[in-house]
DNA sequence: GAATTTTAATGATATTTGTCATGTTTTTGA
DNA sequence: TCAAAAACATGACAAATATCATTAAAATTC
């Protein structure tokens, strides 16, 4: 199996602030594993006994409503890690992760995880700053699904996503979700998502071609997402 | 002025994780100060450099929308801490803190702070739980801002007020929040917030007296915030 | 303590958004 | 490759929510 000290992926996340010898305990413990599009790497509720990181593939965190609906709460691809908040604050996975396409991630054990903190501040640090970002990220999402209309945020997520995973060589946005993902990632009916997009090609502001969506003016797409 | 060592407060938060000499050692550096009800202890988009415990008060931590809008995203009391994230993740402050009452706080200077982070990591991981809980209390509002209807929100915000900030001896939540405050933190008009609380007092859910909200029937409160 | 400002309340109405129904297109799997 | 299922699209309508206008009540200030 491959060592994590030639892995390329740990660059990204806090497992950079590792030296080579502590990444050689964790490849020691460490396990890989696929996860094939639509199935759960976590679930909602579960306990989890260590952190992963994600090699490649991409994935939605989404939380199920009271009402039964399906809230998509965050992207995540490869170079991030999942399952850290849960271990440091020692409560259940508070999201299912669900696979958006094949993904290999690895697996280190949660005492792996406490004993570094305990030993590498710069590691701790880094966690930290991770979780806190997230938090900051989470508070905006926050004020944006109680104040802005769902075109709004619409045309939020469009750029998100197309931040998040970047373009294919013709421009589109280089992740594939189905019209009810958007709705439940933006809040709202999905007939409602899929009228508005409509609308968007309709006003040449996006191109749609099947599930694949364009940008073509971020400008306007910028200037709808803060309601003009 | 008062020691770190003799305060009753460090009880709720990470600083219970230090030992006498660490916490003598932040007494040294330590200020205090008071903010007046309705001052801003902090600012949305300004630098902190350091951490503020809550000795006593009540305060509401907002955003400002791009339309102009407040939300409220969270309340926080006596015992909690605040300015952690930002220190943390090496951002700008994310939200308003303002007061809601007269609030007694101590300022840590933010060196202090991450010296204890890489020398305590006990320290270290206590705020890392809080901030992993603070994030998990994030997702589950994103969810519920974007699915729940008005109504459902309004019941759970009391709840959680009640549950916050406790009863009187009348058995009135022990917070005065005008109705606006109340539609900004459930992402509402105004009118809506005072129409749909005049409803549930109407069918006996609530009391109001003034701006004083008592909750009569908790699990009929608890069945609107999840539907039904 | 009277005047002024803020907050609360409520009706009328407009807008936004959701739901239901239906047909089409695309994807999936035997 | 063809049938079934899922996803997409759109119209018609209903429900939720916002906005505007007005009045009443409460809090603040001089």
């Amino acid at each position: 199996m491959s060592r994590c000290t030639q892995c390329i992926i740990k660059r990204f996340n806090s497992l950079k602030k590792l030296t080579h010898d502590e990444l050689e305990k964790f490849s020691d413990h460490k396990t890989s594993l696929l996860i094939k599009k639509g199935e759960n790497l976590m679930t909602e509720g579960h306990t989890i006994n260590g952190l992963y990181c994600v090699k490649d593939g991409k994935c939605k965190l989404t939380k199920l409503n009271t009402n039964g609906k399906e809230q998509i709460i965050k992207f995540v691809k490869g170079g991030d890690i999942l399952g850290h908040r849960s271990i440091l604050s020692d409560e259940p996975v508070g999201l299912n992760v669900t696979a958006l396409e094949d993904m290999h991630v690895c697996f280190i054990p949660k005492g792996d995880i406490l004993d570094m903190i305990r030993t590498n501040s710069q590691f701790s640090l880094s966690l930290m700053k991770n979780i806190s970002h997230q938090l900051n990220e989470a508070n905006t999402s926050i004020s944006q699904m109680a104040q802005k209309p769902v075109k709004d945020r619409l045309a939020e997520t469009l750029i998100h996503l197309e931040e998040i995973f970047g373009v294919d060589k013709e421009g589109f946005i280089d992740i594939t979700l189905t019209r009810e993902e958007i709705a439940n990632t933006i809040g709202t009916a999905t007939e409602s998502a899929i009228r508005l997009l409509s609308n968007l090609k309709k006003d040449g502001v996006i191109d749609l071609t099947g599930k694949r969506i364009r940008i073509k003016e971020k400008a306007t797409l910028h200037n709808i997402s803060e309601g003009y």
